[in-house]
DNA sequence: CCGCATCCCCAAAGATACTG
DNA sequence: CAGTATCTTTGGGGATGCGG
Protein backbone atom coordinates (compact mmCIF):
# COMPACT_ATOMS: atom_id res chain seq x y z
CA UNK A 1 0.00 0.00 0.00
CA UNK A 2 1.13 3.79 -0.73
CA UNK A 3 2.03 4.88 2.49
CA UNK A 4 0.21 7.90 4.26
CA UNK A 5 3.52 9.84 4.74
CA UNK A 6 1.66 11.41 7.49
CA UNK A 7 3.95 11.22 11.10
CA UNK A 8 0.45 10.11 13.34
CA UNK A 9 0.94 6.76 14.92
CA UNK A 10 -2.63 5.98 13.31
CA UNK A 11 -1.58 6.11 10.30
CA UNK A 12 1.79 4.79 10.56
CA UNK A 13 -0.29 1.75 12.09
CA UNK A 14 -3.04 1.44 8.95
CA UNK A 15 0.48 1.81 6.57
CA UNK A 16 1.56 -1.83 8.53
CA UNK A 17 -1.82 -2.84 9.09
CA UNK A 18 -4.32 -0.92 7.26
CA UNK A 19 -4.48 -2.90 3.92
CA UNK A 20 -7.27 -5.19 2.92
CA UNK A 21 -7.76 -8.69 5.07
CA UNK A 22 -4.17 -7.95 7.17
CA UNK A 23 -6.16 -7.55 10.36
CA UNK A 24 -8.45 -10.93 9.57
CA UNK A 25 -5.12 -12.25 8.92
CA UNK A 26 -4.32 -11.34 11.97
CA UNK A 27 -7.32 -12.31 14.00
CA UNK A 28 -6.82 -15.78 12.81
CA UNK A 29 -3.80 -15.87 14.24
CA UNK A 30 -4.78 -14.40 17.50
CA UNK A 31 -5.64 -18.00 18.67
CA UNK A 32 -2.18 -20.32 17.53
CA UNK A 33 -0.14 -20.58 14.49
CA UNK A 34 -1.72 -21.86 11.07
CA UNK A 35 -0.40 -23.09 7.87
CA UNK A 36 -0.93 -21.05 4.43
CA UNK A 37 -4.02 -23.46 3.48
CA UNK A 38 -5.55 -23.17 6.65
CA UNK A 39 -5.65 -19.55 6.58
CA UNK A 40 -6.89 -19.63 2.96
CA UNK A 41 -9.56 -21.54 3.86
CA UNK A 42 -10.95 -19.79 6.72
CA UNK A 43 -10.28 -16.30 4.50
CA UNK A 44 -13.32 -17.04 2.28
CA UNK A 45 -12.93 -14.78 -0.58
CA UNK A 46 -9.07 -13.84 -0.05
CA UNK A 47 -7.48 -15.44 -3.28
CA UNK A 48 -4.16 -17.09 -3.28
CA UNK A 49 -1.93 -14.29 -4.08
CA UNK A 50 -3.00 -11.54 -2.03
CA UNK A 51 -3.01 -13.90 0.61
CA UNK A 52 0.66 -14.74 0.08
CA UNK A 53 1.33 -10.67 -0.77
CA UNK A 54 0.06 -9.69 2.96
CA UNK A 55 1.81 -12.54 4.30
CA UNK A 56 5.08 -11.23 3.11
CA UNK A 57 4.09 -7.70 3.84
CA UNK A 58 3.13 -8.39 7.28
CA UNK A 59 5.92 -10.43 7.67
CA UNK A 60 8.26 -7.57 7.00
CA UNK A 61 6.54 -5.67 9.35
CA UNK A 62 7.08 -7.70 11.59
CA UNK A 63 3.75 -8.76 12.63
CA UNK A 64 4.10 -12.62 11.77
CA UNK A 65 6.91 -14.84 11.64
CA UNK A 66 7.07 -18.01 9.29
CA UNK A 67 8.18 -20.69 10.52
CA UNK A 68 9.16 -24.19 9.58
CA UNK A 69 7.79 -27.37 11.59
CA UNK A 70 10.54 -29.78 12.39
CA UNK A 71 10.04 -33.73 10.31
CA UNK A 72 8.15 -35.29 9.66
CA UNK A 73 5.96 -32.42 9.68
CA UNK A 74 7.22 -30.10 7.41
CA UNK A 75 5.25 -27.58 6.76
CA UNK A 76 5.58 -24.11 7.02
CA UNK A 77 3.13 -22.52 9.81
CA UNK A 78 2.79 -18.35 10.65
CA UNK A 79 2.29 -16.98 14.07
CA UNK A 80 2.25 -13.62 15.44
CA UNK A 81 5.19 -12.10 16.96
CA UNK A 82 5.17 -9.75 19.96
CA UNK A 83 4.47 -6.84 18.05
CA UNK A 84 1.50 -8.82 16.53
CA UNK A 85 -0.29 -10.18 19.80
CA UNK A 86 -0.09 -6.24 20.64
CA UNK A 87 -2.76 -5.93 17.88
CA UNK A 88 -5.03 -7.63 20.49
CA UNK A 89 -6.60 -4.69 21.75
CA UNK A 90 -7.32 -2.91 18.40
CA UNK A 91 -8.87 -6.39 17.10
CA UNK A 92 -10.98 -6.08 20.25
CA UNK A 93 -12.10 -2.25 19.81
CA UNK A 94 -12.89 -3.03 16.28
CA UNK A 95 -15.33 -5.94 17.81
CA UNK A 96 -16.76 -3.87 20.38
CA UNK A 97 -17.36 -1.07 17.39
CA UNK A 98 -18.74 -4.05 14.79
CA UNK A 99 -20.91 -5.22 17.26
CA UNK A 100 -23.20 -2.14 17.65
CA UNK A 101 -24.44 -2.57 13.84
CA UNK A 102 -23.48 -6.09 13.37
CA UNK A 103 -27.36 -7.79 13.80
CA UNK A 104 -27.92 -10.76 15.53
CA UNK A 105 -27.05 -14.77 13.80
CA UNK A 106 -28.79 -15.67 11.16
CA UNK A 107 -30.22 -19.10 11.99
CA UNK A 108 -28.62 -21.09 8.81
CA UNK A 109 -25.28 -19.93 9.76
CA UNK A 110 -22.94 -22.89 10.59
CA UNK A 111 -19.98 -21.67 12.74
CA UNK A 112 -16.72 -22.93 12.51
CA UNK A 113 -15.30 -25.21 15.36
CA UNK A 114 -14.28 -23.18 18.74
CA UNK A 115 -16.35 -20.32 17.26
CA UNK A 116 -17.67 -20.03 20.61
CA UNK A 117 -13.89 -19.39 22.51
CA UNK A 118 -12.75 -17.43 19.90
CA UNK A 119 -15.60 -15.42 20.14
CA UNK A 120 -15.62 -14.93 23.87
CA UNK A 121 -11.81 -14.62 23.75
CA UNK A 122 -11.82 -11.32 21.42
CA UNK A 123 -15.08 -9.63 22.37
CA UNK A 124 -15.68 -10.55 25.79
CA UNK A 125 -12.99 -11.60 27.81
CA UNK A 126 -10.98 -8.08 27.91
CA UNK A 127 -14.05 -6.79 29.39
CA UNK A 128 -14.61 -9.67 31.84
CA UNK A 129 -15.56 -9.61 35.57
CA UNK A 130 -13.48 -11.97 37.68
CA UNK A 131 -16.00 -14.52 38.04
CA UNK A 132 -16.55 -18.07 36.34
CA UNK A 133 -18.93 -17.88 33.96
CA UNK A 134 -19.67 -21.22 31.76
CA UNK A 135 -21.65 -20.90 28.29
CA UNK A 136 -23.14 -23.97 26.17
CA UNK A 137 -24.00 -22.60 23.09
CA UNK A 138 -25.39 -24.67 20.30
CA UNK A 139 -22.81 -27.42 21.25
CA UNK A 140 -20.32 -25.43 21.93
CA UNK A 141 -18.71 -25.31 25.29
CA UNK A 142 -16.46 -22.35 27.12
CA UNK A 143 -16.04 -21.23 30.49
CA UNK A 144 -14.97 -17.64 30.71
CA UNK A 145 -12.64 -17.26 34.00
CA UNK A 146 -11.79 -14.52 35.46
CA UNK A 147 -11.08 -12.76 32.33
CA UNK A 148 -9.37 -16.03 30.48
CA UNK A 149 -11.21 -18.33 28.46
CA UNK A 150 -10.97 -22.08 28.33
CA UNK A 151 -12.27 -24.91 26.65
CA UNK A 152 -15.20 -26.99 27.83
CA UNK A 153 -17.39 -26.29 31.29
CA UNK A 154 -15.11 -25.82 34.24
CA UNK A 155 -15.90 -26.81 37.88
CA UNK A 156 -18.00 -24.93 40.26
CA UNK A 157 -19.24 -22.03 37.90
CA UNK A 158 -20.47 -18.58 39.18
CA UNK A 159 -23.21 -18.81 36.09
CA UNK A 160 -23.88 -20.81 33.30
CA UNK A 161 -25.74 -20.00 30.18
CA UNK A 162 -27.06 -21.81 27.96
CA UNK A 163 -28.72 -21.33 24.39
CA UNK A 164 -28.61 -20.64 20.64
CA UNK A 165 -25.97 -18.25 19.24
CA UNK A 166 -28.83 -15.60 18.63
CA UNK A 167 -29.68 -15.86 22.51
CA UNK A 168 -26.36 -15.69 23.39
CA UNK A 169 -26.26 -12.50 20.87
CA UNK A 170 -29.28 -11.08 23.06
CA UNK A 171 -27.79 -11.89 26.09
CA UNK A 172 -24.38 -9.88 25.77
CA UNK A 173 -25.47 -7.69 22.98
CA UNK A 174 -28.62 -6.26 24.00
CA UNK A 175 -28.43 -7.17 27.63
CA UNK A 176 -31.80 -9.30 26.85
CA UNK A 177 -31.85 -11.82 29.59
CA UNK A 178 -34.98 -13.28 28.93
CA UNK A 179 -33.51 -15.19 25.45
CA UNK A 180 -30.84 -17.61 27.32
CA UNK A 181 -31.06 -19.88 29.89
CA UNK A 182 -28.66 -18.61 33.01
CA UNK A 183 -28.12 -20.96 35.70
CA UNK A 184 -26.61 -19.93 39.43
CA UNK A 185 -25.82 -16.72 40.05
CA UNK A 186 -28.13 -14.09 37.74
CA UNK A 187 -25.51 -10.98 39.12
CA UNK A 188 -22.48 -12.02 37.58
CA UNK A 189 -24.05 -12.14 33.99
CA UNK A 190 -25.72 -8.60 35.13
CA UNK A 191 -22.12 -7.59 36.04
CA UNK A 192 -20.92 -9.14 32.47
CA UNK A 193 -23.39 -7.48 30.64
CA UNK A 194 -22.88 -4.13 32.42
CA UNK A 195 -19.08 -4.20 31.82
CA UNK A 196 -20.23 -4.88 28.15
CA UNK A 197 -22.18 -1.74 27.62
CA UNK A 198 -19.64 1.13 29.21
CA UNK A 199 -17.87 2.44 26.18
CA UNK A 200 -14.48 3.24 27.72
CA UNK A 201 -12.83 -0.11 26.77
CA UNK A 202 -8.83 -0.59 25.89
CA UNK A 203 -6.84 -2.89 28.50
CA UNK B 1 -15.28 -1.86 -0.90
CA UNK B 2 -16.19 -5.43 -1.34
CA UNK B 3 -17.62 -6.60 1.87
CA UNK B 4 -16.18 -9.82 3.30
CA UNK B 5 -19.39 -11.96 3.59
CA UNK B 6 -18.66 -13.07 7.04
CA UNK B 7 -20.28 -13.46 10.72
CA UNK B 8 -17.88 -11.50 12.55
CA UNK B 9 -17.93 -7.89 14.51
CA UNK B 10 -14.68 -7.31 12.92
CA UNK B 11 -14.75 -8.44 9.50
CA UNK B 12 -18.17 -6.02 9.63
CA UNK B 13 -16.51 -3.18 10.93
CA UNK B 14 -13.82 -3.26 8.56
CA UNK B 15 -16.76 -3.49 6.14
CA UNK B 16 -17.54 -0.10 7.32
CA UNK B 17 -14.55 1.96 8.20
CA UNK B 18 -11.77 -0.52 6.46
CA UNK B 19 -10.69 1.65 3.36
CA UNK B 20 -8.48 3.95 2.77
CA UNK B 21 -8.41 6.98 4.51
CA UNK B 22 -11.95 6.20 6.21
CA UNK B 23 -9.84 5.90 9.82
CA UNK B 24 -7.86 8.87 9.38
CA UNK B 25 -11.00 11.11 8.10
CA UNK B 26 -12.40 10.11 11.64
CA UNK B 27 -9.59 11.09 13.09
CA UNK B 28 -9.68 14.24 11.86
CA UNK B 29 -13.95 15.10 13.01
CA UNK B 30 -12.92 13.45 16.42
CA UNK B 31 -11.86 17.61 17.35
CA UNK B 32 -15.23 18.95 15.87
CA UNK B 33 -16.68 18.94 12.30
CA UNK B 34 -15.12 20.32 9.44
CA UNK B 35 -15.76 21.47 5.99
CA UNK B 36 -14.89 19.31 3.12
CA UNK B 37 -11.85 21.66 1.87
CA UNK B 38 -10.58 21.29 5.50
CA UNK B 39 -10.76 17.92 4.89
CA UNK B 40 -8.95 17.95 2.09
CA UNK B 41 -6.35 19.92 3.45
CA UNK B 42 -5.29 17.93 6.22
CA UNK B 43 -5.69 14.29 4.13
CA UNK B 44 -2.81 15.23 1.97
CA UNK B 45 -2.78 12.63 -0.89
CA UNK B 46 -6.58 12.08 -0.79
CA UNK B 47 -7.91 12.91 -3.72
CA UNK B 48 -11.33 14.85 -4.35
CA UNK B 49 -13.08 12.12 -5.40
CA UNK B 50 -11.89 9.97 -3.14
CA UNK B 51 -12.85 11.84 -0.63
CA UNK B 52 -16.51 12.76 -1.66
CA UNK B 53 -16.51 8.99 -2.14
CA UNK B 54 -15.90 8.25 1.82
CA UNK B 55 -17.86 11.10 3.09
CA UNK B 56 -21.09 9.25 1.41
CA UNK B 57 -20.31 5.86 2.58
CA UNK B 58 -19.42 6.91 5.93
CA UNK B 59 -22.62 8.82 5.78
CA UNK B 60 -24.54 5.88 4.65
CA UNK B 61 -22.66 3.82 7.04
CA UNK B 62 -23.79 6.11 9.62
CA UNK B 63 -20.96 6.99 11.13
CA UNK B 64 -20.78 11.11 10.40
CA UNK B 65 -23.42 13.31 9.28
CA UNK B 66 -23.67 16.56 6.67
CA UNK B 67 -24.71 19.73 8.23
CA UNK B 68 -25.62 22.80 6.65
CA UNK B 69 -24.56 25.57 8.63
CA UNK B 70 -27.08 28.88 8.89
CA UNK B 71 -26.32 31.90 6.76
CA UNK B 72 -24.35 33.93 6.39
CA UNK B 73 -21.70 31.11 7.06
CA UNK B 74 -23.76 28.83 4.15
CA UNK B 75 -21.67 25.88 3.84
CA UNK B 76 -21.18 22.30 4.73
CA UNK B 77 -19.71 20.57 7.88
CA UNK B 78 -18.90 16.95 8.16
CA UNK B 79 -19.55 15.83 12.16
CA UNK B 80 -19.18 12.61 13.56
CA UNK B 81 -22.72 10.72 15.01
CA UNK B 82 -22.35 9.01 18.12
CA UNK B 83 -21.82 5.25 16.23
CA UNK B 84 -18.28 7.91 15.23
CA UNK B 85 -17.60 8.72 18.31
CA UNK B 86 -17.84 5.33 19.48
CA UNK B 87 -14.82 4.51 17.19
CA UNK B 88 -12.15 6.59 19.45
CA UNK B 89 -11.11 3.38 21.32
CA UNK B 90 -10.83 2.27 17.79
CA UNK B 91 -8.48 4.63 16.96
CA UNK B 92 -6.89 4.99 20.54
CA UNK B 93 -5.87 1.67 19.93
CA UNK B 94 -4.42 2.00 16.56
CA UNK B 95 -2.25 5.27 17.52
CA UNK B 96 -1.36 2.97 20.73
CA UNK B 97 -0.27 0.18 18.77
CA UNK B 98 1.56 2.77 16.20
CA UNK B 99 3.33 4.07 18.57
CA UNK B 100 5.39 1.13 19.00
CA UNK B 101 7.47 1.33 15.51
CA UNK B 102 6.65 5.22 14.44
CA UNK B 103 10.11 6.45 15.81
CA UNK B 104 10.60 10.19 17.30
CA UNK B 105 9.30 13.49 15.27
CA UNK B 106 11.91 14.61 13.08
CA UNK B 107 13.69 17.78 13.64
CA UNK B 108 12.02 19.71 10.50
CA UNK B 109 8.37 18.35 11.01
CA UNK B 110 6.30 21.30 11.00
CA UNK B 111 3.48 20.09 12.84
CA UNK B 112 0.09 21.66 12.67
CA UNK B 113 -1.88 23.79 15.21
CA UNK B 114 -3.19 22.27 17.96
CA UNK B 115 -0.98 18.60 17.42
CA UNK B 116 -0.37 19.04 21.39
CA UNK B 117 -3.74 18.83 22.11
CA UNK B 118 -5.04 16.36 19.50
CA UNK B 119 -2.28 14.06 20.32
CA UNK B 120 -2.93 14.14 24.23
CA UNK B 121 -6.26 13.37 24.06
CA UNK B 122 -6.01 10.38 21.04
CA UNK B 123 -3.07 8.42 22.67
CA UNK B 124 -2.16 9.89 26.29
CA UNK B 125 -5.85 10.66 27.40
CA UNK B 126 -7.47 7.49 28.30
CA UNK B 127 -4.70 5.98 30.13
CA UNK B 128 -3.85 9.08 32.41
CA UNK B 129 -3.79 9.27 35.94
CA UNK B 130 -5.73 11.49 37.59
CA UNK B 131 -3.72 14.45 38.00
CA UNK B 132 -3.11 17.85 36.40
CA UNK B 133 -0.32 17.99 34.11
CA UNK B 134 0.84 20.77 32.20
CA UNK B 135 2.71 20.56 28.65
CA UNK B 136 4.72 23.60 27.18
CA UNK B 137 5.85 21.90 23.82
CA UNK B 138 7.28 24.24 20.98
CA UNK B 139 5.34 26.64 21.73
CA UNK B 140 2.15 25.01 22.01
CA UNK B 141 0.62 24.97 25.15
CA UNK B 142 -2.09 21.84 26.72
CA UNK B 143 -2.75 20.59 30.24
CA UNK B 144 -3.86 16.84 30.95
CA UNK B 145 -6.59 17.49 33.87
CA UNK B 146 -7.32 14.20 35.30
CA UNK B 147 -7.83 12.85 31.81
CA UNK B 148 -9.41 15.41 30.00
CA UNK B 149 -7.31 17.70 27.85
CA UNK B 150 -7.69 21.25 28.12
CA UNK B 151 -5.64 24.11 26.15
CA UNK B 152 -3.43 26.20 27.85
CA UNK B 153 -1.58 25.76 31.16
CA UNK B 154 -4.08 25.47 34.08
CA UNK B 155 -3.38 26.73 37.32
CA UNK B 156 -1.49 25.25 40.28
CA UNK B 157 -0.59 21.67 38.19
CA UNK B 158 1.08 18.93 39.82
CA UNK B 159 3.90 18.81 37.26
CA UNK B 160 4.95 20.99 34.20
CA UNK B 161 6.54 18.92 31.20
CA UNK B 162 8.38 21.65 28.93
CA UNK B 163 10.57 20.53 25.58
CA UNK B 164 10.59 20.01 22.04
CA UNK B 165 8.63 17.20 20.33
CA UNK B 166 11.33 14.80 20.01
CA UNK B 167 11.70 15.08 24.20
CA UNK B 168 8.02 14.89 24.48
CA UNK B 169 8.29 11.51 22.58
CA UNK B 170 11.52 10.42 24.72
CA UNK B 171 9.77 11.05 27.93
CA UNK B 172 5.99 9.23 26.61
CA UNK B 173 7.36 6.69 24.57
CA UNK B 174 10.55 5.73 25.46
CA UNK B 175 10.38 6.33 29.64
CA UNK B 176 13.09 8.97 28.98
CA UNK B 177 12.89 11.24 32.03
CA UNK B 178 16.38 12.88 31.14
CA UNK B 179 14.82 14.38 27.48
CA UNK B 180 12.58 16.95 28.74
CA UNK B 181 12.17 19.63 31.58
CA UNK B 182 10.19 18.65 34.40
CA UNK B 183 8.71 21.00 36.58
CA UNK B 184 6.95 20.06 39.96
CA UNK B 185 6.19 16.44 41.05
CA UNK B 186 7.87 14.25 39.07
CA UNK B 187 5.75 11.05 40.88
CA UNK B 188 2.66 11.78 38.71
CA UNK B 189 4.87 12.10 35.53
CA UNK B 190 6.43 8.76 36.45
CA UNK B 191 2.87 7.18 36.63
CA UNK B 192 1.87 8.46 33.85
CA UNK B 193 4.87 6.72 32.11
CA UNK B 194 3.92 3.61 33.88
CA UNK B 195 0.90 3.90 32.69
CA UNK B 196 1.60 4.32 29.27
CA UNK B 197 4.32 1.42 29.33
CA UNK B 198 1.72 -1.33 31.13
CA UNK B 199 -0.39 -1.78 27.82
CA UNK B 200 2.26 -0.79 25.60
CA UNK B 201 5.50 -2.84 25.68
CA UNK B 202 7.89 -0.58 23.34
CA UNK B 203 10.11 -2.86 21.09
C1' DC C 1 -13.78 30.06 -3.53
C1' DC C 2 -16.35 25.59 -2.06
C1' DG C 3 -18.05 21.11 -3.22
C1' DC C 4 -17.97 18.00 -5.66
C1' DA C 5 -18.34 15.00 -10.71
C1' DT C 6 -15.66 13.35 -14.75
C1' DC C 7 -11.88 11.47 -17.08
C1' DC C 8 -7.64 9.02 -17.51
C1' DC C 9 -4.04 6.06 -15.78
C1' DC C 10 -1.93 2.89 -13.02
C1' DA C 11 -1.68 -0.10 -8.97
C1' DA C 12 -3.92 -3.45 -6.40
C1' DA C 13 -7.56 -7.08 -5.74
C1' DG C 14 -10.16 -11.21 -7.58
C1' DA C 15 -10.22 -15.47 -10.16
C1' DT C 16 -8.05 -19.23 -12.18
C1' DA C 17 -4.43 -22.15 -13.84
C1' DC C 18 -0.28 -24.08 -12.96
C1' DT C 19 4.27 -25.70 -10.71
C1' DG C 20 8.07 -27.40 -7.26
C1' DC D 1 0.82 -28.19 0.40
C1' DA D 2 2.50 -23.78 -0.65
C1' DG D 3 2.72 -20.88 -3.18
C1' DT D 4 3.78 -18.34 -8.40
C1' DA D 5 2.09 -16.77 -13.04
C1' DT D 6 -1.33 -14.67 -15.69
C1' DC D 7 -5.40 -12.29 -16.76
C1' DT D 8 -9.31 -9.44 -15.78
C1' DT D 9 -11.62 -6.13 -13.00
C1' DT D 10 -11.95 -2.80 -9.51
C1' DG D 11 -10.46 1.08 -7.01
C1' DG D 12 -7.24 4.93 -5.82
C1' DG D 13 -4.33 9.14 -7.36
C1' DG D 14 -4.07 13.19 -10.09
C1' DA D 15 -5.78 16.66 -12.97
C1' DT D 16 -9.48 19.13 -14.75
C1' DG D 17 -14.12 20.96 -15.22
C1' DC D 18 -18.23 23.08 -13.56
C1' DG D 19 -22.32 24.58 -11.08
C1' DG D 20 -23.52 27.22 -6.89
Amino acid sequence: MRPYNQYCPVAHALDLVGERWSLLLVRELQHGPLRYSDLHDRLVGCSTNVLASRLRDLETAGVITRRRLPPPAASNVYELTESGRALGPVIAALARWGLRTLGPPQGDAAPSPGWLEKALRTTVAPFAPSARIGFSIDGEEATLDAGAVVEGLLDEPDAVVRGTPADLYALLVDGDTGAAEIDGDRAVIEALIGALATTQPVA
